[in-house]
DNA sequence: CGTCTATTTGAATGTACTCAAAAGCGGTGG
DNA sequence: CCACCGCTTTTGAGTACATTCAAATAGACG
């Protein structure tokens, strides 16, 4: 499989000459994963600024206790990188897995100077999908201090419809900041009031 | 007051020639702000970009019980703007306003494009800053999720001593996501346990 | 069909919230 | 200097939302 959805994606922020997107063609790796495979374990440092191309992947924190906490779930078209590790090139505190067999396009922090300088208008990209990213994160962070679970569920649910399909209902308690136990009785609730 | 303050900032992620900097300063808006006064209201759009000189400001947001939620809380060397509007252009969310008299060097939504392109270096500043911006939401949605609200606090404390100070504690008990009342009775707890 | 994993259900518990009232604190004016 | 005002913080009782733990049920897959 070719880049093509990430050029039509970056269509959307910048205008690529053909040269540039050979450029790029060239610069970003195309790579593979499995179902289960992680693309970065807590601990490692995250080389790759990841586009998907095709498929899932969900990035998490394992707490002291050991429980896992799903900061973010991507599927096509999303990013997914543990950006602090991978802008300061320290130890992840995150965990990135593959819950389908997933291809991406992937940045790598070696050469990224190198392709900004090349072609600026990726910086540019880039700014824009960081400043969404952070723009989403402050709702988010509203959301969970202004709603309740089941309103966050429903939220979730008409937001990113397609998302719940795709995953274990656990995960999308993890998402949401709850316990799968829960999302189950939230659940049993609202099939009750239709 | 000039931009002293912001040059040094930038100087830490980009290093600007003199007339790069003299371009700046005739580009970004230096403007003081009342204790009290608002930099943006929920409903218009954020046309600006601001850089903290001097002062202590509160992005926060109202909901629809009527009940304050603080974002993000900013003093000298910090950028404010509510993000997602200011990159679309369309209705704030969130409203800021100032904790002190406060100092900012802004830059305008309207000419943006324009210093970047004359100064592509201010454009990777922005991107560098927004992506650290991005990694501290996460970790702080993060934290929201695996820590209680004591333990929230106590990370806050240790994290930003210098704020606590500035600000009453209701605004704390705000950031951190809980009642004025809770945060009390945590203090008192920590104050027993000494 | 059996095994493994995911989901549901229920009881007991805990963390944080609401509401109301009291106490503290800083400034202002008499 | 003290009395009063407005605003912030503290305290307490009752409650709500969400968790924990344990057990039962349901689903997926070989």
């Amino acid at each position: 499989m070719d880049i093509q959805p990430l050029l039509y994606y970056i269509s959307n922020y910048v205008t690529l000459t053909p040269e540039e997107e050979d450029f790029l063609r060239e610069h970003v790796i195309v790579r593979k994963y499995l179902k289960g495979q992680y693309v970065l374990q807590q601990g490692d440092v995250c080389k790759v600024s990841s586009f998907i191309l095709k498929g899932c992947t969900k990035m998490f924190y394992i707490d002291k206790d050991g429980q896992e906490h799903i900061i973010m779930l991507s599927v096509e078209d999303w990013w997914t990188s543990d950006i602090a590790s991978f802008i300061e090139q320290q130890p992840a505190d995150f965990n990135i897995q593959c819950l389908e067999d997933t291809e991406m396009a992937q940045f790598q922090y070696s050469n990224i100077d190198h392709i900004f300088e090349k072609v600026p208008k990726l910086e540019r990209l880039l700014r824009k999908v960081t400043e969404r990213g952070l723009a989403a994160a402050q709702k988010r962070i509203i959301r969970n201090f202004s709603m309740t679970a089941k309103e966050r569920y429903l939220y979730f649910r008409k937001t990113y419809p397609k998302i719940e399909q795709r995953i274990p209902q656990y995960m999308v308690a993890s998402y949401l900041g709850i316990t799968k136990e829960f999302l189950s009785k939230i659940k049993g609730q609202l099939a009750l009031e239709d």
